[in-house]
DNA sequence: AAGTGGTCTAGACCACTTT
DNA sequence: AAGTGGTCTAGACCACTTC
């Protein structure tokens, strides 16, 4: 076995240029593929034979570039079927952003109800967090969802008013399923992570009444931002949780 | 180049008893010479060559079972000098666990006063948490961090008495650092892993006092078990956090 | 049988650190 | 200069899926 000198030391000065191992070049290159849509949410991309030939590298790199997307959840790999663009209607995707679960028992499944859809402005804090201009059109959108018939968490969120523009309340009530599902089916918008603050506060207003708690009840106050490709920020949501029966769970490593 | 059709079939055999690709079981090796102290936290492990040369595999099977270690946070590499076992005496481990944060600017470093250190016996509750019997011998700690010289979290900490023999309220007082970093180096325990319930409680009794809030006041609680090697579990803790100021930050991904 | 991803090997060269 | 991990290649074979 022979390696190629000339084919290497060309790439060594290609890189240098651009700063990045081979297969992170590649790993950007599939990620502004998936990002124009190249290949949709659920679809078989290119084998690794494939995708070694057309970036003319080989079998083994585009292995490590996939690889980092696959543990990034950005893409999937089934053995003896090929790889895939991860969905959030794969089952086991499903609510894999909602923390909150039952103290004991598995539960049944979460019911949505939609409360309100409607356009607005947005207000100063909301268009910072989405990255528009305080006053750009946003949807906002309530929503309660109950665990086992109990109302548990009340959800406040809001859209870029660009991308959703058929979002209605209409839609809404005949999805069922999770938002991001949606998002992503109807309206091109991929969700791929999120950042979320925690807090406690004291139950207040329409809350009370929604989760039929006390006023000054403790509520768990989780507010997320969502992105897509590139670290665009796709979705604001406040959310209000009833952690009587229910907690937030997480993992340290 | 040629490869060797005999070990290879050998090891074909192998594995199929053993269930697991070569570089698992290389991966489970090098974990239980680290569960076994013979490589300490900071301390130096042979290099990729000498591993491969000891457990007759190539570098590159090594390799990936050093990769996966160091994505679990086990082993540090550090290009040109060898690969390190984890500590958290680390400057970027420190406080790796800690997921509460300032809402704004960085803010001081945290400081921690020990408020009680005793030995109990434990409640069915801890001893169901930490795999012992009720009654089995535990130490209980109790801890108010302030941030900004403000009291913000409340630990309550349950230890197993055997491993925390020599553990005393003047040893911690004395000690500076994240908790976890005494754990290992005392007590030859190292915490690699733990999960954590969160909810938001109404503050009452001995917390109003300590953490001065109002009673009734929400805080979060949050409820952490954290693990050893092999799933062992070495810590309970019992934190109530003040999210006036502050909010506990998760990552979704 | 053919195609896919998964594992394993061997060897080359690069980047970084220490001697 | 020597040693370490980091990247890249080429090729073999295995496990799984589909035709």
């Amino acid at each position: 076995m022979t390696t190629a000198p000339d084919k290497a030391s060309e790439r060594g000065a290609d890189r240098s240029a651009v700063f990045a191992p081979l297969y992170r070049q590649i790993k950007q290159l599939l990620m502004a593929s998936l990002e124009q849509g190249e290949w949709k949410p659920g679809e078989l991309i290119p084998s690794e034979m494939e995708l070694a030939t057309r970036f003319q590298v080989s079998q083994g790199t585009v292995r490590k570039a996939v690889d980092e997307l696959a543990a990034e959840n950005l893409l999937m790999r089934r053995q003896g079927k090929g790889t895939f663009v991860a969905t959030h209607h794969e089952p086991r995707a499903q609510y894999r952003f909602l923390r909150l679960q039952p103290d004991e028992g598995g539960g049944a499944p979460v019911q949505s109800r939609f409360l309100e859809c409607r356009r607005q402005r947005a207000t100063a804090d909301v268009a910072a967090l989405l990255e528009l201009k305080a006053g750009d059109p946003v949807v906002f959108v309530r929503r309660l969802m109950y665990f086992d018939d109990v109302p548990t968490v009340l959800d406040d969120i809001w859209l870029p008013g660009a991308a959703f523009k058929g979002l209605t309340a209409d839609r809404l009530a005949q999805y069922h399923g999770p938002l991001y599902g949606l998002f992503e089916t109807e309206f091109g918008t991929r969700m791929i992570r999120a950042e979320e603050r925690i807090r406690a506060v004291a139950a207040d207003g329409v809350a009370t009444e929604l989760l039929q708690v006390d006023n000054g009840a403790p509520l768990l106050l989780v507010e997320r931002v969502s992105y897509s490709y590139g670290d665009r920020p796709v979705e604001i949501r406040r959310g209000l949780y009833v952690t009587r029966q229910h907690h937030y769970h997480n993992t340290l490593t």
